[in-house]
DNA sequence: GATGAATGAGGCTTCATTCAT
DNA sequence: CATGAATGAAGCCTCATTCAT
């Protein structure tokens, strides 16, 4: 049995650390915006003494490009699944599922895409915010393809249905996150999901 | 490379030199974002002393403040002789000219909508934002809605059809705008159309 | 008859408009105080333009050298019937006359006392109230001189008694204008002769 | 001259560094005069950087609001003693060492005041000159009263006699330190004392 | 490692003064 | 003469970063 004479805090393992900082970035971001956050609210907001955030990251600037490089995995992550489905048959199901998914996301992390707006446009933001859009995109557009290819989907310029669904989706979702919580998930969702419908449904389907 | 002779005492009316003002601050913040611009930077872009500013503006606060007020008389202006037309007959024309000109609005004035979201949230700019959105959107619902009451449109979802469709066009107009001028301006107004004649168009009409 | 079309001020003349600004001047000063009224706060109370007041003045800095300037005159002018009359008999009543004449000059004019306190101190300002000072004790002490020399009064150390009674009734005066508005003005007068009887008068007389 | 060495992250007692600071202020303000007292001033004179001033006092309005509170504490620590006396016998040497002390304490505090004199004047410092004078005052009025009472003293108007008391002292004592250094310290309590006793003293007493 | 007092560059704002009209 | 828009030096304050403990 030891016995801790120390008042320091009790040291925890450095990745877990850091990750608390980088979480009370995140939060103290979403309320107060990222041009006024300092230092000193994140540290505060972490329970760190203002020293021990550069222990973590080398600079503000630091620990911003981590949160980015954070963003970008866990849509990565979020993508993945769909992305592998792309081509393996059960198309509408695929498609009504990568509705969600996008709306889902965008209604959890949008505050983090706000608050990267609210950065500087550096190249580097600008790139990573481009990618943040381009991605979802070209994989939509890729699955599209796909399904125009297998005969299931008609559309005329595929990559323009994409950024076109991409952005109603993420536009509409993430007004409802940062100005109408009354707007229902739902109902966006089963409007997403006949808007994906009548985009890609072929006109002769129609017919029947 | 600008010769500067020494700037001094060339008085302008004042509506001009305001206007000088305002017209660099939005040259300035487009580049450098809001949060990194200051107020050295306007007035140097707009050719004036530092002091000058604030003969025009009480603060840099107040410069954003004349900014958004700006930004949704121009909106309005861009929007009014639209919504006049609403319910006068020739839907489909009027229809494709709302696209055309929501798609020329914001790559037009796309630049202030991103310096505005780089400022920090506050209530004022948030409702300001949340505003930008929503009476565009209200008013393609209230078009929408009145083309479905005369029997020209066929939607379930008549706001959540505007939602999608706004976000849709600026989201890719913002997009071209921001990352991607290789983008050609008529491909997305072509493809904007015919979203919008798939979502709104009855479905008996397809069996023509 | 002449037609007037300027629109512009119908020129005074400069004496006149000279003094228009030293008195708005004063005005200001006594509730903003030296420091913190500017030229602006100035020609604004003068119905003046500011480049106006450079007409007149020379700067900021001159025209509170007129003030000390205006208020040493006033100072003389006020105490010069007093300090004529020392020696030529009426002991008492020109006593009481100067308790009176120090007393109503304080509650006249303590704001520009004031005011000039509120000065950084200039070897200029120093000067200037220490002369403010010095003068009047000067005399009074001149005056308890020659009544001891008379006979009149009975004093040990006439400039310290003449030092003591100026600031009594300067200190009095002065917080009632300051501070207290309900401290009667004749209160004051009254035991100031009081006090001035009690200082000066021969102790042989309380025999009687 | 001083040889300043790279003055570099000396931690120090918070007290002590805010004392160091207030001293400092002090300092710079009774040769500069408050208005004309920079922040930067402040903190050369207290060998610290500019911001660690912000450290210790949330504006250069509250360093002042400190002085002010700085300054009332020692005024009471100067006086209780005094006021504790009242009363107890011992009349006349009370009334000599009150009057030593009140001359004391303005020689010795009496920048402050100059500084304080040199404030705009915000309700705030008004009302803290005020009490700095009314204090004083008050308890000289209850001694006296206390005297007349026991039958000591003889006045008609006790609280215009402190008045002057206090402001023949007060002004006198202000005058040597602010003008004349020549002034003897002793000639000044010598006189006073004899002020006293001259305007305190029952007249039958004189008869002896 | 952890702390937080200390630093100082840099931003916002004021205002005495100038000068073209 | 009179004006007031324009100027820019200078003051207050913030905050990212450092480093002695």
């Amino acid at each position: 049995m030891t016995i801790r004479t120390s008042r320091r805090r009790i040291a925890k393992p450095p990745a877990d650390r850091r990750r608390d900082i980088l979480d009370a970035a995140v939060r103290v971001f979403s309320h107060k915006g990222i041009p006024h956050t300092t230092v000193a609210d994140i540290t505060e907001a972490a329970g760190v003494a203002k020293g021990t955030f550069y222990l973590y990251f080398d600079s503000r600037d630091h620990l911003l490009a981590a949160l980015r490089e954070r963003f970008m995995d866990d849509m990565m992550a979020h993508a993945t699944p769909f992305i592998e489905r792309i081509g393996k048959g059960d198309w509408w199901s695929l498609a009504e599922e990568t509705v969600e998914s996008i709306i889902d996301f965008t209604l959890q992390h949008g505050q983090d895409i706000v608050a990267f707006m609210q950065e500087q446009p550096t190249p580097e933001t600008r790139l990573m915010l481009a990618e943040c859009e381009r991605k979802p995109i070209e994989y939509l557009a890729l699955g599209i393809q796909a399904g125009i290819d297998a005969g299931h989907f008609e559309v005329e310029d595929p990559w323009m249905t994409a950024s076109f669904i991409f952005h109603a989706l993420e536009g509409t979702a993430m007004a409802r996150m940062l100005y109408d919580d009354e707007l229902d998930r739902d109902r966006i969702v089963t409007a997403a999901k006949a808007l994906f419908l009548k985009l890609l449904r072929p006109q002769a389907e129609l017919d029947d």
